[in-house]
DNA sequence: TGCATATGTGCGCGTCTATGCACTTACTAT
DNA sequence: ATAGTAAGTGCATAGACGCGCACATATGCA
């Protein structure tokens, strides 16, 4: 016969939430959070973006700045700003006639650069650090 | 390791000056690891598989488990999962008629903890620490 | 004013992707 | 064998997505 079916449970040492009343935290992550998740993602799961946002990790830029080091054609990275800024994930500000992007959240920079030391993993096949 | 003073100041003038001290993580990334990045973010970027992603950072699961708590009709899980091992993100096994899903890189778990995090901070306000 | 720079936007097209349906294969128990 | 359960697969369709193109604003400067 066989190991039985494992029925371990999905977490157990994520949650930080000690005393918050509500659904607590996401045991069993609802749609909504995945949702959320999910959409977050998929504004990172494109090259272009990601290398925006990368660039964006090391601190504010305007435009043209992101478009050169992006080497993406002006509009291409007009509308991908645009869908990032539509989506939240940055901000921008004003300056003369720059726009200037930001990263709206600190947390992201967190989940960037894990994504991009992972992939760094995978692509030189080491083990990674941090 | 070295940090920069992230969201402060304009940090204008970027440039792909190889010349900058060298860290542990790439400071420019190229096409290639941003492409595997972005491969990998697309998997993620999917609500059912972000689900069973999720699941699987609890340790290994059967199809069965992975369906009943996902919600999702078989075949669009059995699809998904499918996706999941020819871009190798998770293993297999065989065990009996069940087949056990685990994930193939302990890295995924941090960076799906992660983003789940960062969107449970988002779904529930926006506390921002830690 | 006029012109160049800096950025954003609507539109059409080709491509990718998730889903549901029907079918097949693998294993188990009777 | 036969039936039932577990899991995977090919196909067709609808929708989302990225891109290039042309055009539209906005700002700064001579």
């Amino acid at each position: 016969m066989r190991s039985r079916p494992l029925t371990s449970q999905p977490d157990s040492a994520f949650s930080t939430i000690p005393e918050e009343p509500s659904v607590a935290h996401p045991v069993v992550p609802d749609s909504k959070l995945l949702e959320t998740a999910a959409g977050t993602l998929r504004m990172l799961a494109e090259p272009t973006r990601l290398h925006l946002l990368w660039q964006l990790t090391g601190g504010p830029k305007t435009v043209t700045e992101l478009t050169d080091a992006s080497g993406a054609p002006r509009t291409v990275v007009s509308q991908h700003l645009a869908k990032l800024r539509l989506t939240g994930l940055v901000d921008t500000r004003k300056d003369g006639r720059h726009v200037i992007y930001s990263l709206r959240d600190g947390h992201l920079v967190r989940l960037i650069r894990e994504t991009i030391n992972h992939a760094d993993h995978l692509v030189t096949g080491e083990p990674a650090h941090d």
